[in-house]
DNA sequence: CCTTGTGTTCTCCG
DNA sequence: CCGGAGAACACAAG
């Protein structure tokens, strides 16, 4: 489930290598994957060069002319794996693998292989997404410029502070976590970091959004920010089908505090870490030190 | 049956 | 009766 730190990963490797590289072809192997019309997709792609890659949330904007954009989401089980000549012809296990998290996927393509874009120097960029719930899409400036603006500000902006938060919480009667996962309210976060944003702050995912004091608003904008700093440092969090463009893991899993585990003590005051269900999502919270 | 991100649709309330 | 908030459903595959 990439949510706004593995996406960042993402983004980040993805610009350090295909940044300026002309697209030679593309292959859609999943016309559902781009919304349909195949043949302009194509033709609007091949040619042209990645300029540079944004971010809003947890969609990444790939700026290929100065009106045409790629956006891809990859929602619930989306990847987008970079593969370099040589790694396409050792079949993707050339990664020597320094650590258990340096799984590697292998061969390219696979059952889940949507898209394969093919780069001018021999590396290819495959997008796999086994629930077919991702998607590619090309837009042009107006309609990416009415993208962004429905975007709430992300934990790592600045515009994400006490006085947004205080604004928008005012008089809700939505329980916060709902408004969390919001993204037209606030950009980035899942149901993972959502969870443990308000596990750090203290507060219980089911209060209603109106009911949190200021200090409590206060600990949820420091709480938040840390949270998705530190996330993006350990490369996100892989549950299950997260992978970044080289088809690693990420290194945060063993560093979440609530987020998966249901009957297991809390790691702040040694209560039971129970899990209902809330904004249709399941929920961890420790019902001891949450308040 | 469970898992979840988001777009759409439906319902409710003021 | 309108508008918006928010909940519920649809999607998909293992």
């Amino acid at each position: 489930m990439p949510e706004l730190p593995e996406v960042e990963t993402i983004r980040c490797d993805l610009s350090a290598q295909i940044l300026g590289i002309r697209i030679r072809a593309v292959q859609v192997l999943a016309v559902k994957s781009i919304g349909g019309g195949s043949k302009k997709f194509i033709a609007t792609l091949v040619g042209s060069k990645f300029q540079q890659i944004d971010r809003i949330g947890k969609l990444l904007i790939f700026k290929i002319n100065p009106k045409s954009y790629l956006l891809i989401h990859l929602k619930m089980t989306g990847q987008l794996i970079y593969r370099d000549q040589r790694q396409i012809i050792l079949g993707g296990h050339s990664e020597p693998g320094k650590g258990e998290k340096r799984r590697i996927i292998g061969d390219l393509p696979n059952k889940s292989t949507r898209v394969i874009i093919s780069l001018a120097n021999n590396a290819k960029l495959y997008f796999n997404d086994q629930r077919r719930f991702g998607y590619l899409r090309l837009v042009d400036s107006l309609a990416l410029e009415k993208i962004k603006a429905g975007f709430g500000p992300e934990p790592g902006q600045s515009a994400f502070n006490e006085n947004f938060l205080v604004n928008l919480l005012a008089s809700r009667s939505r329980n916060i976590k709902a408004l969390l996962l919001d993204q037209k309210q606030v950009a980035g976060l899942g149901n993972i970091y959502a969870d443990e944003a308000l596990f750090l702050a203290g507060i219980r995912p089911d209060r209603p959004a109106g009911s949190l004091s200021l200090a409590e608003i206060k600990r949820l904008v420091k709480s938040a920010k840390e949270l998705i700093k530190l996330a993006i440092k350990h490369r996100g969090t892989t549950f299950s089908d997260y992978r970044d463009a080289s088809g690693r893991q990420g290194g945060f899993l063993t560093r979440l505090q609530v987020y998966g585990r249901r009957g297991q003590k809390c790691y702040r005051c040694g209560g039971i870490i129970t899990k209902i269900k809330l904004a249709g999502r399941g929920t961890h919270f420790c019902p001891r030190c949450q308040k």
